[in-house]
DNA sequence: GCTACCATGGACTGGCAAGTCCAGTCCGGA
DNA sequence: TCCGGACTGGACTTGCCAGTCCATGGTAGC
């Protein structure tokens, strides 16, 4: 796969969008590869050609590509946390994106399938968390600078914090339907970061 | 299996427990049927005479089992949350649960293997859920009658919030290995609640 | 101690799905 | 135009693993 034409890129990436469609719609459990190949008009030997690991192979980019369209997903907002109109935009959009994104993760269901095994999916998701966290962070920051939080609190910390509620929010919807968690841990989140600004000065 | 002798129920525990084992350590993909007879010294034939169901009704009893031990292993701390003490040595009882644990959250696997078809399933995890929150929300409560808590606050969508956060913080866990997020979430939770009525009175 | 039913061992089957192979086609550069 | 390598189709192999079956061994209640 040193050199890839047009076409063969054009196919490569046909069969990493269907896979991640099937895997949205049907969970990874009940993705084959022949069910990849149906949906996008390809053969096994193409599949091979192109992910020559087979189903892990494919599946780790798979990983790759929605965990690039996570972060994505919540642009322009994510970037841009430097006014609490905006953080509450923010909110809104995390919250929308998740309640149609319906019960399925893909992300959550190829790492517990890839499991703990593969140190590449792990990577992944790491690299996920620490750029999510590190804009999180950085949205802190700003409005630290602009004297709306307490400057003796640990953004980072905070970002954790809140990251956490959002993964957590997350899967208990994912799990139970309710979007509820996800709100509420965004909400608090939030609220304790504009209340530590009261408690300080 | 309407009646079973003692022989009998000691048998069928004793493949479940093998099976929740085998699932904590190796994850649920890399479970068949045969590691679980090989373990537990059994043969296929009672595994379907104990299981009927086979594969999918020994993983919601796993499912159950584990959805029982999650709440046990805070206790008695979580049914006892009645000062600020209490609330920390129990955060200290889930932060140390589940770095214990480590990286392979059972019921999470079992979940995304039984996946959204399985109603069973889901009911396991509500519950769960919801049982959880109850008793983080009597916590909460008993606070507020305490008045250290803003009697403002919603009990229910605080403690909604909070367990998003231990989700979400054990999540990370699991992926990324680090502990941080979830002794964060935690903190941050239980600094929200203390901080409320300081802001209210 | 007899009898009905529970408990057990383990061989067997059937199907599914990952991965291999080879024959053939298309394309791009010289 | 021609050649090498990229691209494609699809049949085939292989191994695994859930689930079935039946014969036999144990046990509890009468």
């Amino acid at each position: 796969m040193r050199t890839l034409t047009r076409k063969g890129a054009a196919t490569r990436q046909r069969i990493l969008e269907g896979a991640a469609a099937h895997i949205r719609e049907h969970g990874v459990a009940n993705m084959t590869l022949d069910d990849v190949l149906a949906r996008t008009a390809t053969s096994k030997s193409q599949l091979f050609h192109y992910f020559p690991a087979g189903r892990e192979e494919l599946l780790l980019a798979v990983a790759r590509f929605e965990a690039d369209r996570v972060l994505e997903d919540q642009r322009p907002q994510l970037g841009d946390l430097t006014s609490w109109p905006a953080w509450q935009s923010w909110r809104d959009k995390v919250v929308d994106r998740y309640r149609r994104q319906g019960r399925l993760c893909p992300l959550n269901s190829v790492m517990s399938q890839l499991g703990s095994r593969t140190p590449g999916a792990q990577a992944v998701v790491t690299e996920l968390m620490h750029r999510w966290q590190a804009e999180i962070a950085t949205g802190v920051r700003h409005m630290q600078d602009a004297g709306e939080i307490d400057p003796g609190l640990d953004p980072d910390r905070a970002a954790a914090a809140l990251l956490a509620g959002i993964q957590g929010g997350v899967l208990i919807q994912m799990s139970t339907g309710e979007i509820d968690h996800l709100e509420a841990a965004l909400d608090m989140g939030i609220a304790h970061l504009r209340a530590s600004k009261l408690a300080s000065p």
